[in-house]
DNA sequence: AATTAATTTGACTATTTTTGTCAAAACAAA
DNA sequence: TTTGTTTTGACAAAAATAGTCAAATTAATT
């Protein structure tokens, strides 16, 4: 159960790169790397393709992620985590349908 | 698979009441409740909360509804909608035991 | 069809949240 | 102690969200 911050930070160290060299390489200041890394901040889609790209990883899995970061972040302090999300995954299938079948 | 929208619609028109009338016991101006049965807008917490117990609904299904639609809206166009929520779940449940149990 | 009532829309402002920047503090290594 | 790296925090900038209001639209009534 890897944290997009976990992924990213286990990246780096394995490629014995520095912050600085992340920053400037994606051109994304270091404190905010850094925050990245402890799931202090959340990046945008962007930045995490911007990492994905960089570290040469699977987008989707690095987005899976990511996305899973934010959507556990919203609900953990809930009551029915598993209710929540059942319902949210009948909602988001329908809504694909209709944008794309229109 | 009722939105959040639909179930305050519906509870208002089961009630007769217009819009003008729940937006002056809720003080939420009638346009925006107008918008949040549509779809267009999302209610923040504490406006659910007025929502139920003007209604008189369970706070926590109306709470999982509006939950659900949120994330639902967050995924929807993504590939790996299951996958993402059953990591996501696995996370939120991990939060949950960390911020409980300290 | 004209009038009245209700809902919806949209432009605008205000507020809140998120993002970025930077330098100093803290930490680690040499 | 000096040098190098990461982390922290204060602040500003930008973006997203929320609220207000009147006019436009739609629906109902007479």
């Amino acid at each position: 159960m890897e944290t997009f911050g976990d992924i990213i930070k286990t990246e780096r160290e394995s490629k014995s790169l520095l912050l600085r060299q992340v920053a400037s390489a994606l051109e994304i200041d270091q404190a905010i790397i850094s925050k990245f890394e402890r799931g202090e901040r959340k990046p945008t889609k962007e930045q995490v393709e911007k990492f994905a790209e960089f570290y040469d990883l699977d987008k989707n899995k690095l987005i899976t992620s990511w996305l899973s970061d934010q959507i556990a972040n919203t609900i953990y302090y809930e009551e029915n985590i598993g209710e929540v999300l059942k319902v949210a995954e009948e909602k988001a299938i329908y809504l694909k349908t209709i944008h794309d079948g229109k």
